[in-house]
DNA sequence: GAAAACAAGATTGGTTACAGAATTGTTGCC
DNA sequence: GGCAACAATTCTGTAACCAATCTTGTTTTC
């Protein structure tokens, strides 16, 4: 308790109590690493190019030595190679990865609408059943892929935003940065949009229900048959 | 009193070993990276401590942009926090973060011994059942934790091993290394040691069977049960 | 005597410069 | 004409340096 009677300011003290403590959010490097993410998820890097150092430097106008966190930062994330005294590459990804990658996709994605059925109301995806049922199958029988995609971006978000779990959300990013590539190449297979769309109704149908097993099996199989379709097609997408 | 003296030494010469190390494997940050990894996990540097840049640089030997760029990556991981202009400090885990790690590994080890049941030949799995029916009995009567844990690592090892995948192996790494800090509390809880243990060699009969659905079920009831004693004992261990 | 104000030290953030290695282009030889 | 050795350029890896900021210790004032 301060005994302080009638102090006297005495300075106009510089209020900089603590302006922008750290600047907006992230570090200058963090957002650096987000932006090649995204270039590398979008295929607008393709597998095996090289990541120059100067020539990113110049680009984002910051110092190599970012430059270089980052590829660090998205070294361990398997997103870059990085060849001592030759630079940085985009990883390729080989088949037998994908269908790794799919194999552990299949839990975590079930675990996923597991958490998200049981943790909020069966009524609020209802909104979302009716999207998949309705305006969806047109844009299957259309073929508007970038709608279709859009759609089954919001099933995501709700779902790992339901789900809760941040740990699960950073693992399924962590394998969806990596085959996001894929997805344009799958979705144009004969009849794998059409038996999608199906699986994911039958999936949130069961959320509806607040059926949290089945709904937990039913994306499952649903990553099954996409894998099984990859396999199939695996000399025209890989 | 500001006694502008003598600059550094400024090093003359100090020409360092020939670094001919950098070719095979590994770049030095990939080591420096792994080293900081065991020992987080290790408990060796406590949550909330302080990592020194120019400390860890003198001890390793390396620069100090390595340092750093070793820190982007432990960040993108989640094991260090950097805080802008006042360094980086080991991530505390909170609470709830525990609990959904825990959600989260449950789906994966089912995964792991699901796999490793259908990859390897059922008869494989017989020496971990003698071990675990055997002398790791004895090893959790006469509290002997460091024997036990070691049984425990090779369980999971074998089990990784067997599963064959590189992306699952890697997610549950990540996993292990956050929670190898709990592993050393868990295990002293009144009876855990042995219901961990029944609990194991359920998993591994199944796994001698070859039921891997069963093995799945077991090792992911296996996880819930670890996590409801970590809930029960929460305020002596978190 | 206590709290605020001030000053000095220490640490991190970012920039520039230089050495080593690899790729590439050139030249000479077979 | 092709291949090999060599030189030049480019790029990575490392070091040193400067600036900004936080921490700590001291002083001043009420």
């Amino acid at each position: 308790m301060p005994k302080k009677s009638a102090r006297k300011p005495l300075k106009p003290k510089a209020p900089v109590v603590r302006p922008e403590r750290a600047r907006h959010g992230r570090n200058r490097t963090g957002h650096l690493i987000d932006v090649l993410r995204e270039r590398i998820a979008k295929q607008e890097a393709a597998p095996g190019a090289k990541l120059g150092e100067v020539e990113l430097s110049l680009e984002f106008g910051v110092p190599r030595t970012q430059v270089r966190e980052a590829f660090s930062a998205l070294e361990q994330r398997g997103l870059i190679e990085r060849i001592p005294n030759r630079g940085a590459i985009v990883a390729r990804l080989d088949p037998a990865h994908v269908f790794h990658i799919y194999d552990t996709r299949e839990v975590l994605e079930g675990a996923c609408v597991r958490l998200a059925t049981l943790n909020v109301p069966k009524e609020s995806w209802q909104d979302l059943l009716d999207l998949f049922t309705g305006p969806m199958q047109r844009y299957v029988e259309k073929n508007d892929f970038d709608a279709f995609l859009t759609g089954y971006a919001q099933f995501r978000q709700r779902s790992i935003e339901a789900a809760g779990n941040p740990v699960l959300a950073q693992m399924l990013d962590s394998i969806y940065e990596k085959t996001q590539v894929l997805i344009y190449r799958i979705i144009i297979l004969p009849g794998r949009a059409q038996q999608g769309l199906r699986e994911h109704i039958a999936v949130l149908e069961a959320m509806r229900r607040g059926d949290a097993d089945a709904a937990e099996a039913l994306r499952r199989e649903n990553m099954r048959s996409a894998k099984a379709c990859l396999r199939n097609f695996q000399k025209y997408v890989l």
